[in-house]
DNA sequence: CCATAAGCGAGACGGTACGTCTAGTCTTATC
DNA sequence: GATAAGACTAGACGTACCGTCTCGCTTATGG
């Protein structure tokens, strides 16, 4: 038999007796933007872990196949809406590198950023390399701004004789971003203190100055 | 959790830009008929519980809209798919009462009748005293024309003194299609050996024959 | 990716450190009962149509998956509800076949028997001939017992030489409930009146007066 | 509504009668140590995500009453197994900085390690501050040991000469580790020479060489 | 004869319920 | 007393349809 309320069985099919319910539908767009509002919403509360559809659909006041209809599952969901906005953020250009990678970091891991920094790389733990398409959109929105970032940087310093001109920006990039995610992963977020001592070890190595003279 | 393909990133929306095909419309008539074609082909394939309107829609080609417009839900839509061709069939006249009531079953359920036998008192069992325009339809579609039969060939049969003048056509068209119907609810589809005896009990009865003597 | 509420994480799994909860847990066959009592409240509630296995449990108490555990779905769980209780009615003996069938339907048809008569024609109506097991049941636990009484009311009458001694006692049964669960389906519900005519008719048949004297 | 099998109609249940297998039981040990051996061979197969509880006490023989009598969950069961062997690794002792760390790495990831230094960084991330005892397990277990060759081999290195005596141990433990298990998050798992590459650079820095001439 | 309104296919919308899966708890009977 | 087995409550999963609602197009109709 039917699921959901049954008709009033308002007789054969000769009256049409149009009774004008109120409900409103919104604009697809809307509907997705509430969807991804709450998922960040949820992020924040609850975590990545404990986020379910479920509850992205009823705090959206989408229904589930609404947000079924878009994504396939949660992991896309979250990549989707800690990705969606592009990156507004501006590329220091302090005239120094070092002040520029401080500053980079600084710009990111902000809390109005939605801690973008510390659940991305946890969600993108989960995209295995049979997930074609989550792993290039992870890549084109997440990872590769920021790479695109340390490229300009990198190559402005490298214009300014601070850094070899043949020094590998995407190694900078892990060199910078890897050992600070690690601080996540080892329940100690870095302090403006470690990000100065990374990049400076990033940028100096652990040599004694003694032989460079 | 299993990952999956990622949203097709829609692009927020301002150009829906549909292309696609030169859409075709159909007459009304056309459309209708289609609908309880489809229905009736369905009705067939997978009977009246796995039904659904979301495959009849498919199936005729026409938009649930389309559907929605005209039945007010899958009872009606069955119920009118049914029993839409007018009442075609002969009322037997043999000159005597048991053949014709043998042939009137058996010009009814006949599988080129889309089983109606079968399936309407099924259906008929969905429809609730509080639907009394569905109710109405089922009578005068259905019902009657059979009631009509049996009011017809009884009648002639007290003309030709076969039965008493006061016999009630109602009771028989029940103590007729009743046991029969019954039979298909036990899942003994009657055959015409069964057809056979019903008549004769009901015509009949059970004492046995010394007392007529 | 878990589901549910995670662990209170608590160590490493040196100390078990169980909280003492208070969720209580029921008996096997309490559950089984509270599910079946649930099942028979809403099938009272609003019908077999609008019965849902979602309601049942929340009703009972139980989580769905013990109605599942059970019962693969809707129709077997209605059908063991309205059939669970052995028989208890007794089978008339008042010394007259007419009495015996109209006593016997008076004593199925009551409203203290949850309508049993009334619906289960109808939800035997959803089992087709490939539900083999559920086909049985219905067989053994409903339509069994009710052949059984009228083997039992025919054989006496015929002892006592009030019917023909080769009298088909399921014949009879077909007989006597048919045209009445017809009337249900027709929307007509048999009164008293109706079950006492339609037991004239299937005893004595149609045949005028006349050839009895 | 589809049909379905009937309930086995399990006789409302008296006699639960069990008869089945005669049930063996082993010795506490041994459980356990089935128990992590199948978490870890789940883990190979399908990863920490699709890996459950119910699948670790099927493929481990044991009750899911054992699993959490030791464990409280998911995520402290798969540290336990993976960190359960102690540390059996070398601290590598070539009398050259850059190469101790290349091997040390080499040493750790490993196929026949279970991808250790891949999978616990992920499982890390699931450890909040809240979750006190399971982080000291992780830093005793995991990062502690590492932590402490890194140690080593720096404290060897400064006695050496070859690097400045106050250079940080942990601080080159993240720009060591970080990056690396940084690749695994961005899906471009690290070949020996990108170990070479991020080693180089921890050590060296991005400055131009002509400062070393 | 052309404008306009009704009807068309298409399909997303908010929902309900489905039947499945796993979590973590608790009972039972066995050793 | 600890065990294996497995039923229990709880609730999210992802799917199928429900009946409603735009949305542009197409075709009759009526001014």
């Amino acid at each position: 038999m039917t699921r959901g309320k049954p008709a009033p069985a308002s007789a054969s099919g000769t009256a049409p007796a149009r009774a004008a319910a109120p409900r409103r539908r919104r604009a697809s767009s809307d509907v997705e933007d509430a969807i991804l509002a709450a998922t960040l919403d949820i992020l924040d509360e609850v975590g990545f872990a404990d986020l379910t559809v479920e509850a992205v659909a009823a705090r959206s006041g989408a229904a589930k196949t609404a947000v079924y209809r878009r994504w396939p599952s949660k992991v896309p969901l979250v990549v989707d809406a800690l990705t969606r906005s592009r990156p507004d953020w501006p590329i220091p250009d302090t005239g120094d590198l070092r002040t520029d990678l401080v500053s980079l970091w600084q710009i990111l891991d902000v809390p109005g950023h939605r801690w973008v920094e510390r659940i991305l790389p946890l969600v993108a733990s989960y995209v295995g390399p049979g997930d074609g398409d989550l792993a290039s959109l992870l890549r084109e929105r997440y990872f590769e701004p920021r790479l695109q970032a340390i490229r300009v940087i990198v190559h402005r310093a490298a214009a300014r004789g601070e850094i070899r001109p043949d020094a590998d920006p995407e190694l900078a990039f892990d060199l910078l971003f890897g050992p600070l995610a690690y601080r996540y992963v080892r329940g100690l977020p870095p302090d403006s203190r470690t990000v100065n001592q990374v990049v400076d070890l990033a940028l100096e190595g652990l040599r004694p100055r003694r032989e460079q003279g």
